[in-house]
DNA sequence: AATGGCCCCAACCGCCGTTTC
DNA sequence: AGAAACGGCGGTTGGGGCCAT
């Protein structure tokens, strides 16, 4: 990225009609290779900013809302065996970021002393120095909650995974337009979240249109035919001019 | 109603490890 | 093998909103 290109980088807060963009450009190029997204997608921003927007806030898996007070327990637990290793504690937090657990923690613990709000609860008891109520719940059912949440991340982690490899094997008979059914792990839920739901669904139409219209536009070369019908290899196989393209997803 | 202080959180920064060429 | 690009992570900042005065 050259130094033009950078003075003209925006920064700051992220415009609605930006976020439609990036989802866009990440449900069709994937969760990578952020710089060349951000260059192609035609948003001026860098590729860390899309990626870092994808990954805090747009992110269909991400859970929006409070924290819950069993997340709220597994981060002090967690926090207690990892310290600040707050990638490491999100991932036992499904839908959750590392940034929101930072932020979280910074708000309600840091300034007040890790342990202070540990035991305050009007319902917390404790045997000696040892918690064995928290916050209305027995030792058993906290225990038993973490381990649910922990089952529950790994599970879901494995599902996206096996999505993801099944999707990557199966790239050279694309069929559903290449999009990922995150929503299928029932986690959205925020009207903006079903928005996004939409977007990715009119992308999957777009796909479709576009495809169907090739396909018949094409009929003449059997060669394109059958690539016609392999949608990942419509949209980059053509010599078609990337930023033209991406134009018209922007109007 | 005005204002100052505080809180919250999205976004940025810089560093470092990993991957790609 | 080494350099460049990329991605991930933890720390920090800044602005908007809320609340007390």
């Amino acid at each position: 990225m050259d130094c033009k290109e950078e003075e003209t980088l925006r920064r700051g807060p992220w415009l609605e009609e930006e976020d439609e963009r990036l989802v866009k450009f990440v449900n069709l190029l994937g969760e990578r290779r952020w710089d060349s997204l951000a260059r192609v997608s035609g948003l001026k921003r860098s590729g860390k900013s899309c990626r870092l927007r994808w990954m805090n806030y747009l992110n269909p898996n991400l859970k929006h809302g409070p924290i819950s007070q069993e997340e709220e327990m597994i981060i002090l637990e967690l926090h207690a065996l990892w310290g600040n290793k707050w990638s490491k504690i999100a991932r036992r937090l499904p839908g959750r970021t590392d940034n929101e657990i930072k932020n979280y923690w910074r708000t309600n613990f840091r300034k007040k002393g890790e342990a202070h709000n540990y035991g305050k609860h009007k319902n917390d008891v404790f045997d000696g120095d040892k918690i064995i109520g928290w916050r209305g719940n027995t030792g058993e059912e906290v225990l038993r909650k973490y381990k649910e949440t922990e089952t529950t991340s790994k599970t879901q982690e494995h599902d996206f995974d096996e999505i993801v490899n099944k999707r990557s094997m199966e790239s050279d008979k694309e069929t559903n337009g290449g999009i990922c059914e995150r929503e299928s792990f029932g986690v959205m839920n925020s009207p903006y979240e079903n928005r996004i739901s939409d977007w990715i669904s009119e992308i999957s139409t777009d796909q479709s249109e576009a495809n169907h219209f090739e396909a018949s536009s094409s009929c003449n070369n059997e060669n394109n035919n059958k690539n016609n019908l392999n949608i990942g290899s419509w949209w980059f196989q053509e010599t078609r001019d990337f930023e033209e393209f991406s134009c018209s997803l922007w109007s």
